[in-house]
Formats: structure tokens, C-alpha cells, sequence
DNA sequence: CAGGACTACTGTATCGTTACAGATTTATCG
DNA sequence: CGATAAATCTGTAACGATACAGTAGTCCTG
């Protein structure tokens, strides 16, 4: 009664290093092809087996090499988080890739940050993660409403996801801001507040929110009727020094606004250093609403009213979302829009 | 004169997909081993051979195969940076990516990113990094005098590198900010602005560079005879609410300093709002000198003074010392500290 | 001119895993 | 009872790369 201890080959005892599917062979009397599938639950594999199996690999700590897997299946486990050098400000990265991360941690994903100069070609790392089949998915940022990449991608077949939308009749999976809604609420508070003369910081023009974010702006405008005031192809990437020189020059001027929606925090930042340059004060000469990713603003100029957008939260589901469409999961069901918070108050804590 | 066409078994010919050995040694009529050989310029392989394989190389795109490479050597080409999912305030992990990968870039790694839970077991994301032969090198912050992960990672000598240093004995390299400069200097800033009665945001006790905070600290109010006025064990890991509420209750009480050092720009500006919730002026009642990772503090708050901390370059320092590790250069070699930047004036400008 | 040394290549085995095509045993059926 | 099916298990080959141990030539050397 000592198990059925047949003389076969009796596959070589495996060595001292970490434990392989050969390791639990060895341990278990059975074959390398039977323990592997016993691991996936194949069901030609006998109820018992798969048991002990798993007894023994759990004991022993096995986990399965990734260079093997990927090597005979193609499958890498990774997904890749494509970014801009550049797009830095205010680091919108951080909370991204933390979201990421913890949506990622319950799973066998890996995540690698694959940077490109935006003085280059955006396409350069969505043509490298394709040719050498780097990962088994891809979130992008900064969507165009034509964007190639998307368009490479869907192509291709490979999975992904994009923060933000695109306008190209391709269904894929994205999660993004309601950029439309954050400026039509943000008008409708600066009506609110008596303001008439809006001027928008608005992204730049290449990107798809810019149409969102100026879509919302002008519903506002007609829907609480106020006036927009231009800022004369002024956008967020551009730097602060020239958004607050330019603003400081359109608060002195006699087109003067006296309501600002700002598209991002750090941009609103810039707005400021130029109103007040222009000596003017915020919530006397003009309020200004702006989209926020943390809570500085909110700290250090409570008169700003601030919407918030959770990157972190975006994170967790652009993560969701890519790993939902390499499963397989139909892309209309990976799709989220967020709704701007609005930041009530002062007090919310801030973690650590 | 058609070349050595000797009758080989001539390796049957390469599939359709990606380029790989058997693809070169194909069209060169080689062999495999041989054009393995030839692109990593070993000595036993003809000079002209060498040139004909990298040609055919170049000409059609050829990039080894991580997954085989790995399988085969172990070597997976990655370097893995380790943070806590919980040190996100003001975005430090964005510019340290950043800074990372430019570096990288110019290598074949792939930066990977793991995140560990501060509330677990800051050992785990290095065990399963060993255990799994998961990265060539990794990045670690956060360090301790005595820390564990360093001593875990020296024994089983996998190449790393530290952001902050320890004081265990072992040489290793790191990137570290001269903490104790820092507050040195701000003691002095502080004293020429006539203040006296000084008070230390300092990091958590438990970390390396809270030490030489406090040394410099310390070593200011000697030299430029000052008082120290205690802060009661809050430090910058503390929320943004506490540090503002404890604060507030300190410049409220007969025992209210009049000069701030703060060791973090997010706690920068829990102290602004607590100072101003005591009803108190910055610039008047008290000055206050910070280390800063960005610029906002010196838009927002231009009377605060900042000392810069430019973590994208020590990003990019992390990367250098990781690789040189692993490229067997010399630790002590590897080792950097930088200098606070005093930030003058207002008008730098922020990229993008 | 045998034999040693050198140059320039090459085949085989192997890393850990899985797809695939059996193989063995037991149960079922007419 | 022979045959067919079902249930379990297994060996081989392959993914792409490299370490290693050769194999041919060529050129000396004594």
C-alpha cells in the first residue's frame, strides 16, 4: 500500500533552486504534464490528483516561471501603462499608477511604464509593445478624436484601454472624465456667484476632452446665459509662465472676464499668479472654478472652488477595463465615464 | 561564386511572425549559434561574419526574445521600483518615474512597478522579487537605519539601490537628498530673517534621513543660535488635518514659534492653513522655509522659501547606480547625494 | 609530414511551460 | 467476451536563446 510506485524514467530529482513544475512532478510521482494540468483545472485530470497537487505546490510555494509561459503560450502578463515624458504637471502619474497597481496586485499582471518624448512619436511605443509582443495590454492617455494608436491597436487586435474617448466609430474600452459636465456645472456656479464674462482654460485643441470640456462650457453659457471671453488659443499645456502672462495681460485689458473655468489645477495656479499680478483679487474681481486632482488648491486658496477628478479611481478602472478586454469581455461593458465631485467645504483629510 | 552553399540540414525555413535567430541564420545561411555569437561580438567569430549578421539584423528589425533570453540566462532585463502604494502626497512617484525611464531608455530594461501595502510587510515586494527572479535590480525608499530590505537583498546579493540612505555597515549605492544641508540652511535663512524661536516638520523617527534632518536642524540653531520649539512627534507622515490642527493649537499657545522648517512641501502647506487658522500671518508672525518637490508652493505662497528637491534627477541618479550595480561597478562608487536648490525669486518656469 | 595550435563555425542540450498525440486502465455494451 | 467508450495519465516537441563541447580547416613547428 505504498502508492503506486511504478519504474518509470523517475524524472531526474530536481534541483535546489526555486520549485518548477518538474519539482511537484518529482513529489507527487506523476507526470510534468499531468501536475501542469492539474494547475489549470483541466478535466481530464482526476479530482484526487488535482488535490494533492495543489496541496503540494502551495506547500512548497511553487509559481510558475513567467519566462516559460510566456516563451511557449506568448502570454506576458504585462500590462503596459504608455506615457508621456511630459505630461507631468501636477503629476497625474502617481494616483494613475497607484490605482493601477492595486487593481493589478489580485492579479498575475505586472505593470510596466513605457515612456515616449512627445517630442516624438506617440506611435514609436505602441509600434515597439506590438512588434516584440511586450505586453498583453495597453492604457494610453491623451486621446485624439483620430487618434492612430487606437487605431494601430484595434488593427492589431491588441488589447487596451484609453483614458479618454475617441471619435473614429471604433467601439474599445475607456474610462474618462465628464469633461462636458465639469464645465457646464462649473458655468452654472459662476453664474450663480453673478459672474456674466467666462473666459476657459481649455485643453489643447488636438485632444478629444477639448471639444467635451468646450462643448460644456458654451451649453452653459446658452443654458444660464453668460458671455464667453476669449483666451486666445491659451490651453493647458502650455506653460505656466506663459498661461499667467497671458492672463495677467487679459485681466488688464478692457475684455476683462470675471469668471474663470479652469481645465486643470495646475493651470489654475498659473491663473491666479496672473489675476493677482494684474492686482486683482479672486472671489472680489472674478471666482474661478477649475478641475482639480488633489487637494492643494483647496488648501492653499479655499476661494477657488475646485471639482474634483479622482485619478486614482481612474486608475483602478482603466486597469479593470484593459484586463476585462483581454479577457475577452465585450468592449460596450468597458466603458466608464466619472462625474466631477464637487469639493464641498474645507476639511476633507488628505491620507498620510 | 554563389557563396559556401554547403547541403546542411539547412534549418528549415523561419515562420512568417517576428524575427529571430533561426530567421538570421536563414537568410545568412549560418548558423544559429554562430549568429547568436556574432551579435554579441564574441571573439571567435570572423570580423566580416559579424558585419554581415548585424546587417541582416538591422535590416529586419531583429530584437532578441525577452522571454527566451530570460528563460535561458535568467537575466530578465528589469528593474523593479518598489513603493508604497500610500506614499503618494504631492506626487513624488510621478517625476521619479520619469527621471527612471529616461534613463532606461537607453537601455534594454523595462521598468516595473511594485507596490506594497505600508500597512503589510515592506519585506513581501522583495521576497517575491527573489523568489521569482522577478527583476535584475531594484529601487527602494523610504530607507531605515537598519532596514531589512537592504540587509535581505545584500545577503542574497541582487543588485539595488536606496533613496536615503542607512547606517548598517553595508556599503551599497544610493541617491540621497542632503537632508541635514537642508535644514542647516533653513535655520540659517530663518535667523537672518530675525527669527528665532524655530520649529521642525521632520520626518517620521523610524526613517534614515530624520536623523539628518534633525542634525542639521540642530547644528543651525547652534551656529546661529536659535531656540528650538518642540512639535510633538508630528511629523510629515502625518495627515495633512492633523498637522494643520496641531499646528493651529501650537501657534495659539504662549509657547508660538516664529520660524518653520518644513520637511515636506505637502506639510508645508497643512502648516500654512493651521497658521492661519491661529490667525496669524506668514511673512509676519512667522516665516517659514520648505523642501519642495514642485513649484506650486513658490506660485501659491511666494513668501514661503523654498528649497527645491528635484526628484526627477534622482530619479534618473537611482537608474544609473542600479545598472552600475548590476554591471558589477564598484558600490562606492554608485553612491550621490544632492543639494537643495535654493529657489530664487518667482519666475522659473515649469516645463509643460 | 605528424601533430599541435589556432581560427571560424556548428550541433546538441537545456531553461520551464504547454499543445498535442498517444497510452493505459476501467467501465459499458451488445 | 471482444469491442467501444470514458476516464486518467503521460511522453515528445516546441517556444527562442545560449553554454558547451565539439568539428573542420589552416598554418606552423620541428
Amino acid at each position: 500500500m505504498d502508492g503506486k510506485t511504478k519504474n518509470r524514467p523517475l524524472t531526474p530529482p530536481p534541483d535546489g533552486g526555486r520549485p518548477t513544475l518538474k519539482t511537484i512532478a518529482f513529489m507527487t510521482g506523476l507526470g510534468i504534464t499531468t501536475v501542469s494540468r492539474a494547475l489549470k483545472d483541466a478535466p481530464d485530470i482526476g479530482a484526487e490528483t488535482k488535490e494533492r497537487v495543489r496541496l503540494v505546490a502551495k506547500q512548497i510555494g511553487y509559481q510558475p516561471n513567467r519566462a516559460g509561459v510566456r516563451l511557449r503560450t506568448g502570454k506576458t502578463n504585462v500590462i503596459s501603462l504608455v506615457l508621456t515624458l511630459e505630461e507631468e504637471i501636477m503629476g497625474i502619474t502617481s494616483p494613475m499608477v497607484v490605482g493601477i497597481t492595486e487593481v493589478l496586485a489580485g492579479t498575475p499582471y505586472h505593470l510596466v511604464v513605457t515612456p515616449y518624448s512627445a517630442t516624438k512619436d506617440a506611435l514609436a511605443p505602441i509600434r515597439y509593445i506590438l512588434d516584440t509582443g511586450a505586453a498583453d495590454g495597453v492604457i494610453i492617455s491623451r486621446t485624439e478624436p483620430h487618434d492612430p494608436r487606437v487605431a494601430l491597436l484595434t488593427e492589431r487586435g491588441l488589447p487596451f484601454v484609453t483614458h479618454g474617448r475617441t471619435e473614429m466609430g471604433v467601439v474599445h474600452p475607456y474610462h474618462d472624465f465628464d469633461n462636458e459636465r465639469f464645465a457646464y456645472e462649473a458655468v452654472r456656479e459662476l453664474v450663480e456667484r453673478g459672474r456674466k464674462r467666462l473666459v476657459l482654460l481649455e485643453p489643447p485643441p488636438h485632444l478629444t476632452f477639448y471639444s467635451h470640456m468646450r462643448a460644456g462650457f458654451e451649453r452653459g453659457l446658452r443654458d444660464f446665459q453668460a458671455d464667453a471671453v476669449s483666451f486666445h488659443h491659451i490651453n493647458i499645456d502650455h506653460t505656466l509662465v506663459e498661461i499667467r502672462d497671458a492672463f495677467e495681460t487679459l485681466m488688464r485689458s478692457d475684455d476683462a472676464p470675471d469668471g474663470i473655468v479652469s481645465g486643470s489645477g495646475s493651470g489654475a495656479i498659473a491663473l491666479i499668479a496672473g489675476l493677482e499680478a494684474a492686482k486683482k483679487t479672486l472671489g472680489k474681481d472674478a471666482d474661478m472654478v477649475s478641475k482639480v486632482p488633489s487637494d492643494f488648491l483647496r488648501w492653499l486658496r479655499p476661494e477657488v472652488v475646485t471639482m474634483y477628478e479622482d485619478i486614482r479611481v481612474a486608475g483602478r478602472e482603466l486597469a479593470k477595463a484593459v484586463i476585462g478586454h483581454i479577457d475577452g469581455q465585450p468592449s460596450e461593458t468597458l466603458q466608464s465615464l466619472s462625474q466631477p465631485e464637487f469639493q464641498s467645504a474645507v476639511q476633507v483629510s488628505i491620507k498620510r
